[in-house]
DNA sequence: ATTAAATGATATATTTTTATATCATTTAAG
DNA sequence: CTTAAATGATATAAAAATATATCATTTAAT
């Protein structure tokens, strides 16, 4: 039992390994990956049969984490912009972790995994419309689209922070007001 | 002459197609890509000594044509809706010939492209400070955040438009009202 | 301390990708 | 029509990435 969790963690530090040395390279190789993680090519492979496997799996892990930070969040908080502030708060930390949801490339044509960040994003287009019902958001825009965004300006500002344009507290203020308010002085 | 310039067009309908195959699938292999077009794998390394010249030939063809558009954009628009308006209007059709320039994967790290891309974002950029000074858009926010927003909205339609789920007539109208108003219902 | 499992290094095999060479056929120009 | 260049198909070489096997060493549990 102890045993199994000592293996689970440890994959779990090569998950996360992985993940951040390809988001420096996508295209690294499994060799690249291991040595990045401190690990043999064969610790790697009994972890992940093959590569798409260990893709798989960084996705899953990706999609674990925003769906416990959702968990984290009040969905009924009435406030669009503090529900805004909030979810956006607890998704930022993710940084590169999260990378592989942005990027096309890792995109694993798996059925589950699909399932999971549609229904991520059913979550979050219903509360956009609950806020167009109440004139807190716009009518005039899908709300499919302004999730999107969301997510869009997340990516980016996590490539702020990454390269250090940005500190991490400044950034939810940022994208909310961005997302909310526009660029227009008024 | 004549001959080179056949050679020139048919070497464009090269790159454009492989942008396309490329934009579907980034790891397509030159065989692929050469497949794709239609093409031998011996004419596409007659054309392209190797995958690297490739993509640095699609990159900088991408900038050749972000360039061709803002020649054509009158930087001089005293309103910034307008010129928004106008230059999203202007690059949107671009379509995914312009995928390279957002995804990091086929970053070439090449000065020469490094300069030509620091050069539009610097046109931008300027642009945006001066409709800072005038009242126009918000002074609480870094010009160049508004141009990353604007190009990363842009590389979104652009999906929105290629996947079908929009119509490329009313995609400036919505980024802009996006950017500029945001999603706040006043 | 002993034992069994896990690890990393290494070697090696397999597969995939990239690159080059050859040649008959097609194409464009004069 | 003739000629020279360009092309695509094919073969093949070279390189890179992926996968498997072996084994001495380390590690954790008892």
């Amino acid at each position: 039992m102890s045993n199994k969790n000592f293996k689970v963690n440890r994959q779990n530090k090569l998950l996360e390994l992985a993940t951040k040395c390809l988001a420096r390279n996508p295209n690294a190789s499994l060799l690249e990956i291991a040595d990045f993680a401190g690990i043999g090519i064969a610790t790697l492979h009994r972890y992940f049969p093959g590569r798409n496997d260990l893709l798989h799996a960084i996705s899953s892990k990706a999609l674990d984490l925003v769906e416990d930070s959702l968990e984290k969040v009040d969905f009924t908080q009435p406030d669009i912009r503090l529900f805004f502030t909030r979810i956006i708060t607890e998704l930022i930390p993710l940084g590169d972790r999260m990378y592989f949801l942005a990027a096309d490339i890792f995109t694993i044509h798996d059925e589950e995994l699909t399932k999971r960040e549609m229904n991520i994003a059913q979550r979050f287009i219903e509360k956009i419309k609950e806020s167009q019902v109440d004139k807190q958001l716009r009518n005039d825009m899908k709300a499919e689209w302004m999730y999107d965004m969301m997510f869009n300006t997340i990516f980016l500002i996590w490539k702020y922070v990454h390269d250090g344009k940005m500190a991490a507290k400044d950034a939810p203020e940022l994208v909310v007001s961005t997302l909310l308010d526009g660029f227009r002085d008024d």
